[in-house]
DNA sequence: TGTTGTTACGGAAAACGTAAATATT
DNA sequence: AATATTTACGTTTTCCGTAACAACA
């Protein structure tokens, strides 16, 4: 039994059960990877993969079992690289932070520049996709950290914890009926009334989207939603045109720079929402990542998060 | 980076940091698991061991770190070995019961009995100790499993479910002016009474025993408690001699067998007891381990018990 | 001075890549 | 026929034990 035949099982696994795949990934030869699996095969006792013939097809019931511990015991070993790094170089490395446009595009550039300021020698990415795609890219390691409002706190695999609260605001051109209430009608701006209006928001999936529509649902009133887009800014854009009123996360509306629109505040007519930062469950959390945590959440302390994480 | 390393470097702190008894141990050179662990500390690039000289002495700071990665590392591969053994004989293999004379005596027989007509080529073994050496036996797996009143759940490591729940009885000899209580009176023998004379029961952290010397002190009763002893056998037998009255756990008497003594029920008097059954938290259990725990545990259902150990 | 850890070295074992054979789609 | 896996085999590397050396207590 070794960390090899663990390694190559993993892969072939997360290859679609091709060796060749498999191995040329592990920079290898395929016939290397298949010998190492039928001994440990082998020394087990048991198939671990299904064979029609010749061709890997899945695995075995044992195979399950033996894979998933095996997955565990990879990503110790990953962790082992981590910590050695951390206490090689503490303040070098790689941060690779997974979020949606919201949060790259208006939440984080803060948090980025304080954070850079810290740790100028970690290299940072940004790498968007929509929140189920982003609990995928952590829990595969692709990432490091998940930042969204979204499918983080119910992915199992992953840790989040909030980081801030923020509602939906209503966005429409300054010649638009809606601007013409007065401050004690916005602040009671109801659905009816904003249902009379071609809606442009989120796409399914993003922004607390969800939320809105069932919002709509549960008080039986009809939205026509001409547009939807999974960033603030291309609804901004359609907004501009005169398409329909906005619905965007407040963070993403900015007086002095949207200067085409108005915005109105809806207060939490479309629910409180809170965006959660999300980190693998078991993941041995490097010292730069778990302070770009807590900067991200400065509500939290040091120690809660690494505790939370852990366990 | 390899298994052997983690082994070593496992095995040296479990003796202590001394190389030469984790060769031993290990049946295998010295010299060898020195290079070993060398070769890791290069490519991990740190320190595991502080050296003074060339004394290993313990542990460096990252080293703590590593070390508990490769305690989990290991564990895990321990796992893969259970997983191995249970496919390949689903219905073979040994099962180590760590319990406290009580449950050995009392209340594990008829279980046992049951277990071993399902499990007949299952090779058992008792072993006893204090609770808090079977916690102790858990968890460094010189046994699966521990059955005990106390300690058990509050031991961080392990996971601990509950059995059944059993209160004290009060034993005294045939003539003892105890039993001359109108059955009533003996319903509500109080504390005051019963510490007229002189007391035999269990040793501190046995059996409840922290929980009769609760009950004395919160109720200001002096108790004047003659003789100790791990078992209720030892107790009855002193109780017989007339040493004094005896407070043993009410699985521990039986009318019939006990024929020397007479018991008196006092109810909850000494409070309401739970006997768990622990397992090393993270640790793969056996089919016919998991069988015994719901002998055991009749009222736990299959699935809540993996789900439980796993989480 | 006895005990413990590291370095040096050489034979044995295993790891791994190439080539060939075999099975599958 | 093309793709994929296993078997065979030989080279290269790693492993591991003995012996010698070095440093503690």
């Amino acid at each position: 039994m070794n960390l090899q035949q663990f390694k190559f099982v993993r892969e072939t696994i997360r290859r679609n059960f091709n060796l060749t795949e498999a191995a040329r990934a592990l920079h290898t030869s395929q016939p290397g990877v298949s010998k190492a699996i039928i001994e440990l095969e082998d020394e087990l006792g048991l198939r671990i993969f299904e064979r029609h013939g010749k061709r890997l097809r899945g695995l075995t019931r044992p195979g399950q079992v033996v894979a998933q511990v095996i997955e565990r015991i990879m990503s110790e070993v990953d962790n082992l690289k981590k910590v050695s790094d951390e206490f090689a170089r503490r303040d070098e490395g790689a941060l690779v932070i997974a979020c949606t446009h919201t949060q790259a595009r208006y939440a984080l550039p803060k948090v980025i520049a304080a954070f850079r300021k810290q740790f100028p020698k970690v290299h940072l990415s940004l790498v968007q996709g929509s929140p189920a795609q982003l609990a995928h890219m952590v829990l595969h390691e692709q990432a490091d950290i998940a930042v969204a409002t979204e499918a983080l706190a119910r992915t199992p695999g992953l840790v989040s914890l909030p980081c801030y609260s923020w509602e939906h605001v209503v966005v429409v051109t300054p010649d638009h009926p809606l601007t013409q209430l007065t401050s004690s009608q916005a602040r009671a701006l109801d659905l009816a009334t904003l249902a009379q209006y071609p809606l442009v928001t989120y796409e399914r999936a993003f922004s607390g989207r969800t939320a809105i529509d069932e919002v709509f649902r549960k008080n039986h009133v009809e939205a026509d939603i001409v547009l939807e887009a999974i960033d603030a800014d291309v609804i901004k854009t359609y907004v501009e045109l005169g398409l329909g009123v906005g619905i965007i996360a407040g963070v993403a509306y900015d007086p002095r720079r949207d200067r085409g629109l108005v915005g109105i505040p809806v207060g939490r007519l479309f629910g409180e929402h809170t965006t959660r930062v999300a980190v693998k469950a078991g993941a041995f959390l490097r010292d730069y990542i778990l302070t770009f945590i807590t900067l991200l959440a400065p509500e939290l302390e040091r120690e809660t998060v690494r505790e939370s994480i852990e366990a």
